[in-house]
DNA sequence: TACCATTACGCAATCGTTTTCGAAAGCGTT
DNA sequence: AACGCTTTCGAAAACGATTGCGTAATGGTA
């Protein structure tokens, strides 16, 4: 921005007013302009290297080509496909994203989501929204486009895009159960999050369905996503749980802790107890026992949410799905196996 | 944006002047003000829900707040703890920043890069420099302060935070030559990235350093740090190599995809091939055969980028050092063993 | 009381764009 | 030739914040 090329030099340069530098700039110039005017000054301003100055547009449009991402943590591998997603959609049209990590704090996410108001984004995808969160409907109140984006609020009004985490889960159990499993415990995500309550939720529902009985102490619940919640979990199950012969695990994280931590304990997977993912993040097939899990679309997510905001963006009125839920898969490999005679119990 | 609360509202509130309302915010309120106006305006302010619009105090000072991080690709596992580390530094000072994707692509590159001047950034990281680079030298005379990540431009001037590149390739040879290995090949990455060639060159050097021959066809080069690459270029060493007991790879991906071609053809990692990666991407103690490998420390890498573009931003004067490079060290795993007796040739 | 220095605040220009409004010019019609 | 319509462009007012400058008010001093 320093010796930034403006309008009025380029104006200076070709002898027209500004304001008519502005309009040979812009879309629909020839509804307005003489075609010999309008090349002059986009060839002058080519030549110059003019580039406009979106802070000033923004400021007189109140649209700032700029849109915020909320994540919980680009360290995750699920996200950064997602975030390409929403790239593949936005940058080509000339958009920008300011992505923010809130590490699923909410004092964090206050702070940053005043950075992105701050900055005048024309609109926020939120792949870290906890199930009730006033500053989202804050935000929303205050006219910014926001969609959802592998999570949903428990508040409705305002567009998800989420995966379809239930038939995931369904797909999964049955897949056990018809591999010889009765003994089925869940290794749950946090509950503040969508997904976290979703799947457990499915869980219950799916081993219902199929009339298998859930004893107290067959969920464990973690507060985060990752190895390490797993590794706890899954200790928690063994020590504690009623006895089982497979674990569904809420995230393919969750299910690389158990792993851990029974083949710690000298249990062998999948010989005595079958584990499940869920995402699919990459790499997954690379490590031993390769993981069977579900596959979620991350990529997909990111760009359907994209085209939703673009929608809302462009056109506030129009009416959009509240909820767009795309498939997921199952991915057999080598951590579910037949059930073993006997389960895994305390003893 | 849309019923944004501004300086004149709070202005109209409190009775003030508009101009008083904004020294009352800013920082040395105290210097200019009466204690009591500062409360009166700053309560009011919170009150009303105030948040400052950047689009225009940026117009007016010249300094958005913001700045722009150039990636290659988030999608690859080096990247994202970068960027934390970059958010580290930056976020809580109130910076907002735009990543970008440029895939390696100079057309990319060059959009965005005019994506990021349009919002005027304060800075840039830039971890996706092309070792020539006529745009970034165009940035930088502009005035946009730069520092390169993990990359370093064939032009001087302009700082650079890297990892011991060379240090690293040293450890990882002599490792291997203290192993007993003689016949060491290695898997390159771009040359046209600064770490492919530093880490080649490095290769070359320590091989002469231990007065190992290399014999043509001994460096497989590749355009892409990707398993795909890797895989290829084993294809290639295997093919129309000379023999060897070893495969020194630029990266872990080339790593990786080098050890699923020798499954493929056969050729047991480590017993027949040693192969080490650079790099220690997350998770790769879980596969087998584990990989040994270089540590890098990209977050720091990152957090060291912010401090330093954070010091040209604030004083562009200040003389800062023209290449940091953080130490790198050797991670010992299964993936590089004692030479076995007879090399892998092409028979 | 008059005067000067200081304090505390208001005034207004400015950053680069967009956009409404109006004016001038061109053209056709009667 | 007078009129009205369209086309093509300039003038100027915003958008919201910052800041140099001016000026009341204040306090202290002679």
């Amino acid at each position: 921005m320093r010796n930034a090329v403006t309008l009025k030099d380029v104006a200076r340069e070709t002898g027209v007013h500004v304001s008519t530098v502005s309009r040979a700039l812009g879309p629909n110039a020839h509804n307005t302009l003489t075609e010999q005017v309008i090349t002059r000054v986009r060839d002058a301003a080519a030549r110059m290297g003019y580039v406009p100055n979106r802070l000033a547009s923004g400021l007189r449009t109140n649209r700032t080509m700029t849109v915020g991402m909320m994540i919980p943590d680009i360290t995750n591998p699920v996200f950064p496909p997602m975030v390409r997603g929403v790239e593949s959609v936005l940058e080509p049209l000339g958009y920008a994203s300011i992505i923010v990590n809130t590490d699923n704090l909410v004092e964090r996410e206050h702070r940053l989501a005043d950075i992105l108001r701050e900055r005048g984004v024309d609109g926020i995808i939120h792949a870290a929204v906890l199930r009730h969160d006033p500053r989202i409907d804050a935000i929303v109140a205050q006219g910014t486009p926001v969609v959802t984006a592998n999570c949903s609020l428990a508040s409705p009004d305002i567009p998800a895009v989420v995966s379809d985490d239930a038939h995931g889960i369904h797909l999964m159990l049955h897949y056990m159960y018809n591999l010889g499993h009765r003994a089925i415990t869940h290794i749950a995500g946090p509950e503040e999050l969508s997904s976290g309550q979703i799947r457990r939720k499915a869980f219950i529902d799916a081993a219902e369905g199929l009339g298998l009985h859930l004893p107290d102490g067959a969920i464990a619940r973690t507060d985060r996503f990752d190895e390490a919640a797993g590794h706890r979990a899954a200790q928690h199950l063994v020590q504690a749980g009623p006895p089982f012969t497979a674990i569904l695990c809420a995230s393919d994280r969750l299910a690389l802790g158990a792993i851990d931590y029974l083949r710690s304990r000298g249990i062998d997977c999948p010989a005595q107890v079958s584990v499940s993912g869920f995402n699919d993040i990459p790499m997954l097939d690379l490590i031993p026992p390769r993981l069977t899990t579900v596959r979620i679309q991350p990529f997909e997510v990111g760009r359907v949410s994209a085209q939703l905001l673009l929608q809302i963006m462009t056109d506030k009125t129009a009416a959009c799905p509240r909820e767009t839920v795309l498939p997921v898969s199952l991915v057999v490999r080598d951590s579910v196996t037949v059930a073993p005679d006997r389960p895994v119990s305390t003893a």
